[in-house]
DNA sequence: AACGTGACTTAGT
DNA sequence: CACTAAGCCACGT
């Protein structure tokens, strides 16, 4: 997949949508593709946030890509980082354990934006 | 325009 | 418990 070379309006609106709940992920938490989807209303699949995830470097505001994995507690993204230990050491710098890019813990470490923003 | 593919998820077997 | 199928939606070929 790529991210558009001119995303129209509606794009750009949903790219900054998804970074800015990222970006509302305390540090040292983790939140879930299909827990954006559903916090933004769920007008769209999981598979959208992650395609938004994709434009997240080119963003203007730094966003902490390395909090969000998929439902399972899987590093499933680690691949689109600059190098493929940047997301897990990422993680553990903010005290997350990971284990075969499964994150240790993750039931507790879970930040459902829908549940802690209310 | 059909088809494959993907930072996903849920339901069925 | 594992494996598959299907829903999802945008993009490149």
């Amino acid at each position: 997949m790529s991210i558009p070379r001119n995303p129209t309006e509606q794009q750009r609106n949903f790219f900054q949508e998804v970074h800015e709940v990222v970006r509302l992920v305390p540090q040292g938490r983790v939140t879930t593709y299909g827990a954006i989807a559903h916090y933004l209303g769920a007008r769209h699949g999981a598979r959208m946030v992650g395609w938004a995830m994709m434009a997240a470097h080119t963003a203007n505001e730094y966003v902490p890509a390395h909090r969000v994995i998929n439902r399972n507690g899987l590093l499933t993204g680690k691949h689109h980082f600059a190098t493929p230990t940047a997301m897990q050491e990422a993680l553990e710098t903010e005290g997350v354990t990971v284990v075969e890019d499964q994150v240790q813990d993750f039931k507790t470490r879970f930040w459902d934006p829908a549940v802690e923003l209310e």
